[in-house]
DNA sequence: TCGTGACCTTATAACGTTGTACATTACGAA
DNA sequence: TTCGTAATGTACAACGTTATAAGGTCACGA
């Protein structure tokens, strides 16, 4: 490991530090004379900067960090993948964190996070409140993405329209002539707040359709997994009558649900349509293919970095942002049937 | 965003800047009454470091990169998930960085990657082979992951025994019966090294078994994803006669397989068994669930950062490692078939 | 009472970078 | 020739931290 200094390439170039410096940051009023010897200096050398030092003084890591409940969970994985990308057009670095949607570890990374080491936060919580955060002294510009905050509080907050995605994907069932829409990962207490919205969508849904909701058809969930979809499913197929449409609040949900669909023999869609919300990867490869509300995830990435950015530098104390991505309705084989 | 420095901890306390920063450091020779009187000034004044500061003093950042294709890719999502858990218990922070597989970026990233910002680099190479890294100067310390490059180079190299592990999982196929044993995710080119070590694996268990090697079923790939899985599924569906059982390099592949069994009508595993290898999470909730080779993931990650942290600190110089780490065979409904 | 250590604390100088203020040069106009 | 002005380069200090070495304090034995 080669340390060049910029003293070391300043006396390999006969010119001061700053000169060096000059060049290296690509400032205005520096001759080409002067330039290109410097620059070849640097090139003999292999100059790289020393970004601590550089840090230090200029007093920004241009590293944001962006946290997140559960990498391995293909919507979080997606999602991270675009705010990765979206931030690099900022010329942002990204610093990934699990809280595994643990209270203790939000706060951590809210408060302590390799503390005046990031410029900004894009925050995925779950357990978190927003009071919380308000108490929290000295925390970097946050940025909340995702659904698991209710809007109005301390931040920007950056969500597709969870009521109107939602109420698409139970219109979608109605559409298709289902009259008992069953929800799985329905809002197990008041702070799973997608939950209620996604809730409130489809119930306005049901309303426009004038069917009557059943409460028998609302399973609550304790983990958004494959298994408490599976076990949800099952529960459901257990009433008399069984549902004829299952509304999964995400996709891994909805992939439990399908496979306890098929062990019991039950026919997707004719008997059952199955749709959930999301659009991991999995869905278009799963058998049948998963019809789900998708998230615009590149937009939220895009829009989330851009207002991050926005706080950091532009309007730090400006009023919180309640910003919408765009969603999808990815009509497939759980609602539409298999093309011939 | 509030900035409070050693200084103003210092002024508080009535000790002096160093003193402070002993107390921070846990340096023994502090008197208790000392310590308390700083800590609690600690405390009041709600003190972070400042982590730019203190990497230029000390020269060491505590943070490693984690380089690979593609993180929402299961396999590698969830090995980045152990990776940062094992970097924590080295007090390391983990910077994850996507190469997309490009030569190009996974390049930059050995040279350039926020360049004297990281102690280490972690690196899952698909493209780079080992002269590319020697000739980059001044790179950090390199710890290579996966099975990605063949083994004898510049750095040290932590990943399953391929070959063990293919021959494993073909010699279950050979244990079920299956004569005609198909492979998915043959290596197209010389560049795919892991591939050859699982066909090696593979051509190893069909001798034990003296099965004579019928190179029509060798299926080469272009991506190790669903998609060229369902495809080679079709080809070797075409056959006659068609494979028995089908041993795929990847789970990806194998999920994409059974979708193509699946729409044809063929049996699992009666008529064709199939088998994967990476056990990502989806192998468990597909249907049929995935027989497959499941490699330590834990054990990978916790052995290559450890091979890190002794570069990065103990032994930069020391002559290259060959490393590696456990494997299991999952048998599931794939080959298996359902229980009762 | 005065050394003499042992133990604790402090002043000072770096780490490599960039911002500020100033020095130098070139060049056209008076 | 001299001056004014803009263009370009330089010296120095500062960012917040830790390492070094020197200084201070105190208990204790002579």
């Amino acid at each position: 490991m080669v340390r060049v200094r910029l003293k070391d390439v300043a006396d390999h170039a006969g010119v001061s530090v700053k000169t060096v410096s000059n060049v290296v940051n690509n400032w205005e009023y520096v001759t080409d004379a002067t330039r290109e010897r410097v620059q070849k200096a640097l090139d003999e050398l292999g100059y790289r900067p020393n970004l601590s030092a550089r840090s230090l003084r200029t007093g920004r890591t241009n590293l944001i960090a962006l946290a997140l409940p559960r990498l391995h969970e293909p919507y979080f994985a997606e999602l991270a993948d675009c705010v990765v990308r979206a931030a690099e057009d900022h010329g942002l670095t990204v610093l990934i964190s699990q809280t595994d949607g643990r209270r203790e570890r939000e706060q951590q990374v809210v408060s302590g996070f390799r503390p005046q080491f990031i410029d900004g936060l894009l925050f995925s919580p779950l357990a978190l409140e927003w009071d919380d955060l308000e108490e929290i002294p000295g925390h970097p510009p946050v940025v909340l993405l995702g659904e698991r905050l209710a809007a109005g509080g301390a931040a920007d907050h950056v969500a597709v329209d969870n009521v109107a995605a939602a109420q698409r994907a139970t219109q979608h069932l109605v559409e298709l002539g289902r009259k008992r829409i069953a929800v799985i990962g329905a809002p197990p207490s008041k702070t799973a707040r997608t939950a209620s919205l996604r809730l409130e969508g489809y119930k306005r849904a049901l309303r426009k359709a004038r069917i009557r909701l059943d409460k028998q058809l609302l399973l609550p969930v304790n983990q958004l997994h494959r298994a408490d979809g599976a076990a949800a499913m099952a529960t459901l197929l257990d009433l008399a009558p069984p549902p004829d449409a299952v509304f999964c609040f995400n996709d891994l949900l909805a992939l439990g649900a399908l496979r306890t669909l098929q062990e019991r023999g039950v026919a997707v869609p004719s008997e059952v349509a199955v749709i959930g919300f999301d659009d991991i990867e999995e869905s278009r490869f799963c058998s049948p293919s998963l019809t789900t509300i998708s998230p615009d995830k590149k937009a939220l990435a895009g829009l989330a970095v851009a207002a991050l950015v926005q706080r950091m530098s532009v309007a730090p104390d400006a009023a919180p942002q309640e910003l919408h991505a765009g969603f999808e309705l990815v009509e497939r084989e759980s609602t539409m049937g298999r093309r011939a």
